[in-house]
DNA sequence: GCCATTATTGAACGATCATTCAAGTCATTT
DNA sequence: AAATGACTTGAATGATCGTTCAATAATGGC
């Protein structure tokens, strides 16, 4: 046997942003063989096909989502505090620009919906991930009173996504910050009402 | 001279359909062929290349979707009952599913944003005219007294299409036709609040 | 009814695409 | 140190892409 000579997670990381970049579409396997630095057959080695690579780079991008999503609410005051500064996060991404300016999910679901059952699935269960997060998140502030009981947390989390969504879409037009701000703190303020 | 022989909106709308369905970079010469009955050599001839007719396609959406708008605010009692009965039908589009499930100017927006100049110019133009509309809306409903002074009429218009975006992003994931409902009627609640 | 002009046709083009594979390279085992 | 077997390499493949263009058909002006 011999072990594979490159760094999963880095080559996977750095075909997310190819990919976000161009669209997966648009991104051809030599842009992928520039930004992972590995050779065309050692992708289907590895990922059996350019579509294997996108479903593995959608595996490690809510892999690293996930472990920042609870860097936001591990230790904060109050869940409140945390979602705020997730928020505001959220926002310094549209405003900076650049690749991360999208959501590599939400972009991966644009392109591919109804087209490629295998993503579809793995970006449903992102999503999915993600809603329990925030479901998660209220529930404690549910039950630390910081919001009350009109709505359930599910409904919150619901309703915060979809936020989410809208403002980085929002953010594509190149608004100025202080619209996307303001969009960030009605958000804030409506789904914790 | 000799005019065209085929109807210009006509073609463009079978344009629209065949982009929505497979999305810009995958939609080929030859579906657009089958699409709008053009053979490629006219398409040229008509539009230049294959951007040129995106362009055109995106203009004449544009217009079908304005003239659209517009009718839902011709003579109503109150104009948030045009605004509610506007939503109501966005709804519908994403609950039934099909190709219009998705919004032309937002796919064409997640796909190309940052890599075509032209595009993003006519796209930036729609959304200016959606929102323009959305403005003049909340304009009359605080002149009726509808709605109360406490968020101007853009702030009002650039929540709701937020709002709206995130709806139609949300509706991707193949929700229940109860979560949508409740996510819309939640969205009017707090943007006419 | 003829001519000039323009639209339409559809085959053909080079470029680029995702994918394959045989040869080369290297770590591990014996 | 030789042999093994998996990983890496990168050129080659056939398919498909957007685009072009010379030939053909059809219209409007005279």
């Amino acid at each position: 046997m011999r072990s594979a000579q490159f760094d999963r997670e880095q080559v996977l990381r750095s075909a997310i942003e190819a990919f976000v970049c161009k669209g997966y579409n648009k991104t051809s396997m030599q842009d992928l063989k520039k930004a992972t630095g590995l050779h065309p057959g050692s992708i289907y080695c590895a990922f059996e096909n350019k579509q294997g690579l996108l479903v593995a780079a959608l595996e490690q991008y809510n892999k690293d989502r996930t472990a920042e999503f609870s860097d936001f609410f591990a230790g904060n005051r109050t869940v409140l505090t945390g979602l705020r500064r997730y928020l505001d996060y959220t926002l310094d991404l549209c405003t900076l620009g650049g690749p991360q300016k999208v959501c590599f999910s939400q972009q991966a679901l644009s392109e591919l919906t109804e087209q490629a059952p295998a993503v579809e699935t793995v970006i449903s269960k992102n999503l999915h991930d993600w809603q329990a997060g925030f479901i998660w998140v209220f529930e404690q502030a549910l039950a630390a009173e910081e919001v009350n009981a009109d709505r359930s947390p599910t409904a919150r989390a619901q309703s915060l996504i979809m936020g989410i969504y809208g403002l980085r879409t929002y953010a594509h037009t190149h608004p100025s910050a202080q619209v996307l701000t303001q969009l960030t703190d009605q958000l804030f303020e409506d789904v914790c009402r």
